[in-house]
DNA sequence: TGCATTTAGTTGACGTGTCAAGTAAAAAGC
DNA sequence: GCTTTTTACTTGACACGTCAACTAAATGCA
């Protein structure tokens, strides 16, 4: 019995593959340094408080907030941590269940997302969607879903069904 | 509780980006897995050895291998230094201008990229390939070369023309 | 009821990435 | 030829993410 050789990346996988790869290493601080010299926020930080603000109540379990920023819960932990020390969250244990915290957007930090989501929504235009037409945008969803799936079946982005 | 902004996304637009977003921040944590746990060698430390052992020499300058892994001088002349410790690679001024570094891949680092180069290519295909036909393959390559375009339009994965 | 297990979250230590500052060599300007 | 600028890195400090260990509340189950 021999084992079999390993399967190599074709040409065109290749190409593919450099581009995820550099895409995934770059993109992420191309979208900060908007952030962070607008209101000294990292890109996860804003999207913290991001996904709060889109709750209705404002308010999200942490595991629930974890799972729509797709961080750990001890990352989140810290930087909620940091966020409230900043005064733009306030954490709650959850009435019904003691060992839920209910995170909780400020009006402070209702106020500083309403103030640099624009700033925000551009550079995401600036440097993916201006690039993109309509198929390359339902391609990018696709595929995204697609790897989504492999890596957290479960994932939230999922819940939703595809467009 | 979202305040509405100017040139605010599309339905179809927030799907891509959220399909994106979480993307690129779990893909990087997922491939890396295997390889801390085969070789505790981080998806950079691995992704310079594997561009040092494709370079025809075995060596490269600082500024091209940082070039070709989409870092930062600062980061790779860190990761430099910790895998020149490990034995895996050594630098040496270059001869014909003495500001530049040549970091050359030893025996060594050939050998352990020789070794886990299959189990990284393995995840690779589970991550990524397995789960895309060719149509998303020529997709993901296409639209990851045009968000490379607007972050740095003279990378190096640019260099190589569309297949 | 009592005890083990699971769930939810926090914490501290450690490694890594980033940024600002520094060094040294080469190129450009005059 | 002498100075200024640019290029190619290196370094140290700090912030952040991860992991293992921990606390505490809820649930299972016997």
């Amino acid at each position: 019995m021999s084992e079999p050789g390993p399967r190599w990346l074709s040409a065109d996988e290749r190409a593919a593959w450099l581009a995820l790869l550099s895409t995934t290493t770059l993109l992420p601080g191309a979208l900060e340094a908007p952030l962070q010299q607008a209101a000294k926020l990292s890109l996860f930080d804003y999207n913290v408080l991001a996904m709060l603000s889109e709750a209705p109540t404002g308010a999200l379990p942490m595991s629930e907030l974890a799972a729509r920023t797709s961080a750990s819960l001890s990352r989140l932990s810290h930087v909620a941590k940091k966020l409230q020390a900043r005064g733009l969250v306030k954490r709650a244990i959850h009435a019904d269940d003691a060992r839920v915290t209910s995170t909780t957007i400020t009006g402070e930090g209702l106020a500083l997302v309403g103030k640099i989501a624009p700033v925000h929504v551009e550079s995401v235009r600036k440097l993916v969607f201006d690039r993109l037409d309509e198929r390359d945008v339902a391609d990018l969803a696709r595929i995204g879903r697609k790897l989504m799936r492999g890596m957290d079946a479960n994932h939230w982005i999922l819940r939703t069904p595809a467009p």
